[in-house]
DNA sequence: GCGACAG
DNA sequence: ATCTTGTCGC
């Protein structure tokens, strides 16, 4: 029996939820093993940001999943992975995480180095349950994650000022769930929020030096399309 | 009940 | 996510 904060990944992986009520149970019962109290890797640190992406195929029910590894200060690629599987759960708003995971788990298992941080598509704490897609990776790999999505989901923000680092409060209510950043000037901001064991600030930075010359960090973008490329290829 | 809704 | 041509702009 799992203690609190202790999960195991290859039980989580077994017990895998067969429909919407297991999946929104299984993610109240591992959202206390969210870590908000760690500022995370800081802003130019030595090692690597994963950035993870998955490609579908609806006629033959394949997904495939990307990691690529950056050099988190140079922006170079420095190692890449892909697996490919079976769709296993239907994409359902709020339910996300059961359909990415599992293949995401195995292009991160396939790299030579352990990431020291982790870039998914989509959100973190800026979720119904506060337990969306990167704080889900997290809790199943103990790895910091951040979520940067390029829709604000259900979430209300007032724009950011017109250049490049600006950011407004992504709100749920009155409560700041992540942050609206504006990466490049004149340009749709993205939506950033914390995954697992980082901080909005933190993650906000990591976000806007991968976003040096596009809109989109440079990990999601790498991995966006190698698994586009495994995809065509599987 | 109706509409909205990360990827 | 994915289906998809041309087109405006640097």
């Amino acid at each position: 029996m799992d203690t609190p904060g202790t999960i195991s990944c290859d039980d989580e992986l077994r017990h895998w939820p067969a429909d919407e009520d297991q999946a929104r149970a299984v993610q109240d019962r591992l959202r206390p093993c969210v870590r908000l109290d760690e500022s995370g890797p800081e802003p130019g640190f030595e090692g690597t940001v994963v950035g993870v992406d998955v490609a579908y195929d609806d006629a033959r029910d394949v997904v495939a999943a990307a990691a690529v590894a950056l050099d988190a200060r140079t922006r170079a690629v420095v190692d890449e992975a892909t697996a490919v599987g079976q769709v296993s759960f239907p994409y359902v708003p709020g339910l996300l995480a059961f359909r990415e995971i599992p293949t995401v788990l195995d292009a991160l298992a396939r790299l030579t180095r352990t990431p020291d941080l982790v870039v998914c598509d989509g959100y973190g704490l800026a979720h119904p349950r506060r337990f969306g897609l990167a704080s889900h990776l997290g809790v199943l790999t103990g790895l910091p994650t951040i979520g940067v999505a390029k829709n604000p989901f259900t979430f209300r923000y007032e724009p950011p000022g017109p250049d490049r680092g600006a950011t407004s409060p992504l709100l749920d209510g009155a409560e700041e769930v992540g942050r609206a950043l504006r990466t490049q000037k004149g340009v749709k901001p993205v939506f950033v929020s914390v995954g697992h064991r980082i901080d909005l600030d933190r993650a906000c930075a990591h976000t806007l030096h991968l976003a040096a010359d596009y809109r989109l960090p440079e990990t999601t973008r790498a991995a966006d399309s190698l698994c586009r490329r495994a995809l065509a290829s599987a």
